[in-house]
DNA sequence: ATAAATATTGCAATAAAACGCATACATCAA
DNA sequence: TTGATGTATGCGTTTTATTGCAATATTTAT
């Protein structure tokens, strides 16, 4: 048997089970122990898979759905909690993704009365999951990357809505540049959002301010609120707060 | 049974019930008490719970989106690894929801090719966190219950779409009265999921067989594959063959 | 204070991994 | 064809990791 017959037999049993024993595996393929270890380490040289004392594991064993891990979880939170405070009964919200919407997500009232529109299905769930406000997601081709809805279909949807609130998470924010994305796709929705409510909302961590990437969504002045960790007295933000309401 | 395993198992106990005893995961294990003292102390070296005399607490109790118990799980991975052999590539799948299709979800091969039709937020993350095949998720309005995406926009845009195969979970299936469901909503979508496939697969543990709710989503004769954890000769299915292919 | 439960430590048995080496096999060039 | 080169594989040995056990210490509860 060949070397990529094999790899390929171990990754099929690792799809089904998660896992795999090298002793299973030296019986199934008819190869000595040896030869499964070798295959073990090439694969997961590879990335394909994660070598374990007597196995190996799926790359996906340890996340079942795990969301993804919050890099800067305790200004997020904070900055959540002040975006908090522009949601009022009765308001139909939009949102992006990303980890801070995600923070926003998991502290909605569970009492509130409106209608939540996202791009986003991890926040779709946590919001359904936490609060009786009518969650609406929005259709479309799942970014494998950011794990929001892409394509077409979002941008068509979006012009038939009208709601009161935006609320985008941000990668890059800068005076010059206004707001800028690196995945074209995620550009087209971001915009599609903002043309679609009253009002924006970004939120950002203060370390992304003052940075730049080569996709632009909109300028500084399409902005109504930005939020952030930072007091909105801070003197990072002065210049920010000619065309925006700092938060 | 792998460490990782053990730790994986550990963890999720301690998210269940926010503590574990030392001795209860001796019993749960099958492994001597020193063992999992080892194992909650790496886990507690590893930041991810927190060991006191006795057994381990949960770090946090502020938890994110917790994913529905699977009943039965044993039987749904039966029968969805029995579902996998149904999908090939180059194919266009469409699912519906539930814990069954979760179990689907979590052993979509990586590679396979084709596109994956959803109208679970659950499925589509589990499928495009796993598999580079292309996840479209279908909008709608969030159910609280099921977590699918229902309404009418679902509708809508199923009736634009035309997959090879579909497959449907099951809350009652019996000869006289068909599929059937207690919920509307879910009624109405999973009658558009049938209408949108060339083929219908339906995978129910055998305990739901021969049950009733009060909704009908279609006769039996509108099922092409009939998928569940009993043999394909078992006498409970014989009445079945006749309009479906048993797998 | 005392008994019971739980932890820690060192140790031995076992299982698995890593390493070096010899053999088999294929590929390629002369 | 032949020989050289490189790769794949299996085997024996050494090294390392895992696990359970027993003796001892510590904590907890009464």
């Amino acid at each position: 048997m060949l070397q990529e017959e094999r790899h390929k037999i171990i990754l099929q049993q690792i799809t089904l089970h998660h896992k795999v024993l090298s002793n299973d595996l030296c019986l199934l393929l008819n190869v000595s122990l040896d030869t499964v270890r070798r295959d073990l380490a090439e694969l997961e040289k590879d990335g394909k898979i994660i070598k374990v004392h007597g196995g190996a594991l799926a790359k996906t064993f340890h996340q079942p759905f795990q969301q993804p891990a919050i890099y800067a979880q305790a200004e997020k939170k904070k900055i959540a909690e002040k975006a908090l405070k522009l949601i009022h009964d009765g308001m139909s919200i939009l949102t992006g993704g990303g980890t801070i919407m995600l923070e926003l997500a998991k502290i909605i009232p569970p009492d509130l009365i409106g209608t939540f529109f996202t791009v986003s299905p991890l926040v779709a769930l946590e919001v359904a999951q936490r609060s009786s406000v009518n969650v609406i997601l929005l259709a479309g081709q799942l970014s494998p990357n950011s794990y929001i809805c892409t394509g077409a279909s979002v941008v068509s949807q979006l012009s038939e809505i009208h709601a009161d609130l935006c609320f985008l998470g941000t990668n890059a924010l800068s005076l010059g540049d206004g707001l800028t994305e690196y995945d074209w796709e995620t550009v087209q929705v971001k915009k599609s959002l903002i043309k679609s409510a009253k009002k924006v909302a970004v939120m950002s961590i203060s370390e992304k301010l003052e940075t730049n990437h080569k996709l632009q969504v909109c300028k500084i002045n399409a902005l109504d609120y930005l939020i952030t960790d930072l007091d909105p007295g801070d003197k990072k933000l002065l210049t920010y707060s000619q065309t925006c309401k700092i938060i």
